[in-house]
DNA sequence: GTCTATAGGCAGATAGAC
DNA sequence: GTCTATCTGCCTATAGAC
């Protein structure tokens, strides 16, 4: 997944700055003075962007999932065994870890139960696309028999994103992105030997 | 691992009632009020038992850590071969999730950053522990031939953990134990055949 | 051990000037 | 669009009575 673009206006900046703090700290655990502090305006300055944390945090999820979905899409547009793909996947997820981050809506999946419903749904619906999407990649490398694997596309499918936030979750304290990188492979070769 | 025993004492009914909050709502996300409410004591009461927030955190952590190593003790001690101790461990994270709670070192982990640097060490800690005693039993396994595994008992170990904790993250906004159970039973099918 | 009372700070949010 | 100023509420924590 690309990371978020430079942006010179306001709004995407304060939508780059929060989204290092959420997925750094957690949505509970950053302020609007964080950010404001960050950029060199009032706290008021980000309630004209953004009216409140809820609103923020819609907008978070709205451009983290449509940058993730894009990456999956252009992983799917290529002319590659799903093997590869599979591990083009694989590979946006060390990506956000290597910033020191966890993913974004793994982030809020922990915080889940004291979010706004409309960020629960919207969350929700990162991870449903992501199953599909997976899913869909998995039967392929079933077929051109690059991928092997018991059991539905679906279930294996929920189990690799599964495991990769998790591994991300508790990579993340020992400050390792090679730890992280050693259980995705062991995951990825269990399943595409 | 068994679940908190009913204390009549304050001091434990205090952790009941935090451990729970932690692993629902997360560290940053519940006070010292909402622990008062529910006991009918005052804030104050409170840091009588616990001065602050950094010393009920690692109560909590203390006592989770020694209650889930005593399960592994016991497990451990069982005349089984290594396949059905290793769905017992699985049962361990089961059980947390069908109380609707996240792993309480998982969900801390998410938090990892923002918390105060002796609960940091505590979380390590429970893994590493973890780890250690996962890998022992697989290297059990591959010698008992009940499991098996390709590439390092260690690395396996790290990875089924991972797997847990990110299969209980991922279905808790589902709201649906179900799910669980079929993510760990993929991950333990994948890994250990 | 538990209470009342309170301190001091920071949270999210708003009104209104510029 | 961004500011100053301010509000209200909750947070962690403490002092001191009982």
């Amino acid at each position: 997944m690309p990371r978020a673009k430079s942006t010179p206006d306001t709004a995407g900046r304060i939508l780059d700055v929060a989204e290092e703090l959420v997925q750094v700290r957690g949505f509970n655990a950053f302020s609007y003075a964080d950010i404001a502090a960050e950029l060199g305006i009032t706290k008021a300055g980000l309630h004209y962007h953004y009216p409140g944390k809820a609103e923020l945090g819609e907008a978070l999820i709205d451009r983290y999932t449509g940058r993730f979905n894009a990456a999956l899409e252009h992983i799917g547009g290529r002319d590659a065994p799903a093997a590869a793909k599979l591990e083009a996947y694989v590979q946006l997820y060390a990506d956000v870890l290597s910033a020191r981050r966890m993913c974004l809506c793994g982030m809020l999946a922990a915080e889940y139960q004291t979010l706004p419903e409309e960020l629960q749904t919207a969350i929700v619906g990162f991870f449903d696309h992501n199953e599909a999407w997976l899913a869909k990649l998995l039967a392929q490398g079933r077929r051109d028999g690059s991928i092997r694997f018991e059991g539905s596309a679906k279930d294996t499918a929920r189990m690799i994103i599964s495991g990769l936030e998790g591994a991300m979750l508790v990579a993340r304290p020992y400050g390792d992105p090679g730890q992280f990188r050693k259980s995705a492979a062991t995951l990825v070769a269990a399943l595409t030997k």
